[in-house]
RNA sequence: GGCGGCGUAGCCAAGUGGUAAGGCAGAGGACUGCAAAUCCUUUAUCGACGGUUCGAUUCCGUCCGCCGCCUCCA
């Protein structure tokens, strides 16, 4: 079974086939940076990282682009005489990449900023005017909708539907359009407004407007054509109904982008996030409370395409259940820590970390999750979660699988077992999954490919002192143990755990761990 | 006014024309000095009413409730 996915255009499940067989070309709209990112924004970039992260472990390469609008009227009404658009620009631009990486979520090949890409801007409005989809009034061009018969194709909708409810805001701008849903591709500037000069005498300068910009960077980085355009839901109307509207005409083909994704946004129990609420959180204050690798799961746990309730409490739910698999990952690393070249063990018969089809696998490197006597586990769950991945990206089905993994894996006395090769085959299966769903676990455990492509986690220090001191500290509790005197050994434990420190007595030996 | 989505156990959440994954919480049990961790057992007729069908939670219709979009928005 190979990949399927929700186009947006048919609104039907396809099968996913990229213009190549190896490279698959994505460009996903990023955001208009006046403000933060927050929440909302990160279940969208999680979830394209997910994808992502699918597509890569099906041995493609993913050129990803993502854009961002840093021309906007909001930008604008933001800026000071000390504080100028761009400035907010960049710094919103720079917390998002940190954003981003506290999350995880693996770097696009190209970011692009659509004031680096006016000139192309330009060139493209001059084409539409040029080929009758836009026209010119006061220095100001619109497109014209009804000069584009597809127009609407993408969010099912037709501009006669959209005239009779149109009550909101037709008010100064209509008079000068041709039809109320005509749009912007270009407008005056005034007084200190950012502005560039066309080189068009009947809109000799001025700004873009907001479509036209996604229309030309994608092309620009991707190509004329190119394989998926992501976004979120909001973006559907109008932004990428007009991008389409743009570029078809242009590209010199039927189908500008095969394929449109469009994942929901989040719900906070009825109220819409907004500024205004004040209910904006920013990615910063959430990992505060729950560690990117449980917000991770979270998501995971939800369906794409599905309004994804929102709130700590859920968070939280969500994170006990995964609390068993990082449970199980931790005993696994303590124990085959103590091993020396458990890798050896396992059988050089590795294909490459990909799922290509068998006759395109590169065996270079030990992957191999199907070895030895939880293998049979592996096979079924790699099936299970291929299955749910591949059928518009069931991550929760995925989800459930692991659960189901792991609790085989327990069932078959893992903690326990003496076949270390055994037991890294599926480690390496579990950290290979887990990391699908965006969750890494750097750890030279992992094959080498994987380990390097883990996110660095800068700033750790060197915490071996400090564990050989618990260490001292859970031995003479252990001694208590040993001398019965329950009273000492407990009193102890309740110290440790006073302090953030968890003990548990296992049949190996104490085991802590510090609570975080 | 138009377009679209949703309603599955206390909570979250998949899914299917033949009587419903997974997680949380709860209950009972095993293990443990006591715990913890883990394991075992256990909890639903899928919003309401009709229709199609041998059979529908799954298809169709009506209704009730919730929500999104049509305007900048991930």
């Amino acid at each position: 079974m190979a990949l399927r996915v929700f186009n947006t255009l048919s609104r039907k499940k396809e099968d996913f086939v990229p213009a190549s067989p190896e490279v698959v070309r994505i460009y996903t709209c990023g955001l208009t940076v006046y403000s933060r990112m927050h929440i909302g924004h990160a279940r969208t970039y999680c979830f394209w990282d997910m994808f992502r992260r699918y597509l890569e472990y099906n041995g493609y390469h993913v050129m990803s682009v993502i854009n961002y609008t840093d021309i906007d009227d909001r930008l604008m009404e933001r800026a000071t005489d000390s504080v100028g658009s761009i400035d907010i620009a960049e710094r919103v631009i720079a917390s998002f990449r940190n954003d981003c990486r506290m999350l995880r979520i693996k770097d696009y090949a190209v970011y692009t900023r659509a004031t680096d890409f006016i000139r192309g801007q330009i060139e493209m409005v001059a084409q539409l005017i040029g080929k009758g989809h836009a026209y010119v009034v006061n220095g100001e061009v619109f497109y014209d909708v009804a000069s584009f018969p597809g127009y609407g194709k993408l969010s099912g909708r037709t501009v006669e539907e959209q005239q009779v409810g149109a009550s909101g805001r037709i008010g100064e701008d209509v008079s000068r359009k041709r039809n109320p849903a005509d749009f912007t591709l270009w407008k005056p500037s005034e007084g200190g407004q950012p502005s560039w000069q066309t080189g068009h005498p009947d809109w000799p300068q001025g700004r873009p407007g907001w479509h036209i910009e996604c229309s030309v960077m994608s092309s620009e980085t991707l190509g004329a054509t190119f394989d998926l355009h992501g976004g979120a839901v909001d973006n559907m109307f109008p932004h990428h109904e007009n991008e389409i509207a743009q570029s078809e005409p242009l590209c010199g083909c039927s189908t500008w982008v095969k394929y449109w994704m469009h994942p929901e946004h989040l719900d906070l129990r009825g109220e819409k996030m907004s500024k205004s609420l004040g209910n904006v959180v920013g990615v910063p204050d959430l990992l505060e409370r729950h560690s990117y690798d449980k917000l991770r799961w979270f998501y995971a746990m939800n369906h794409y395409r599905t309004k994804l309730a929102f709130s700590g409490e859920l968070i939280d739910s969500a994170a006990e259940g995964y609390r068993k698999i990082t449970n199980l990952l931790d005993i696994l690393e303590g124990r085959l820590s103590k091993w020396e070249d458990v890798a050896e063990g396992v059988p050089a018969r590795g294909d490459y970390a990909s799922l290509r089809e068998p006759e395109m696998r590169v065996p270079r490197l030990r992957h191999y999750y199907e070895y030895g006597q939880y293998g049979e586990l592996a096979t079924k769950f790699i099936a299970k979660f291929r299955e749910a991945m591949d059928d518009d990206v069931n991550s929760p089905q995925a989800t459930a699988a692991m659960f189901e993994y792991v609790n085989e894996l327990y069932r078959g006395g893992i903690e326990s077992a003496d076949d270390m090769p055994s037991v890294l085959a599926a480690y390496r299966c579990l950290t290979r999954h887990l990391y699908v769903l965006g969750i890494e676990r750097p750890n030279e455990l992992l094959y080498p490919q994987l380990a390097t492509d883990c996110f660095p986690v800068g700033g750790e220090s060197d915490t071996a002192a400090q564990d050989a001191f618990i260490d001292r500290l859970v031995e003479a509790r252990g001694q208590a143990r040993a001398d019965k005197d329950w009273a000492k050994a407990d009193m102890l434990r309740d110290l440790f755990a006073q302090c953030g420190l968890e003990v548990e007595d296992t049949a190996e030996g104490a085991r802590w761990k510090l609570k975080g």
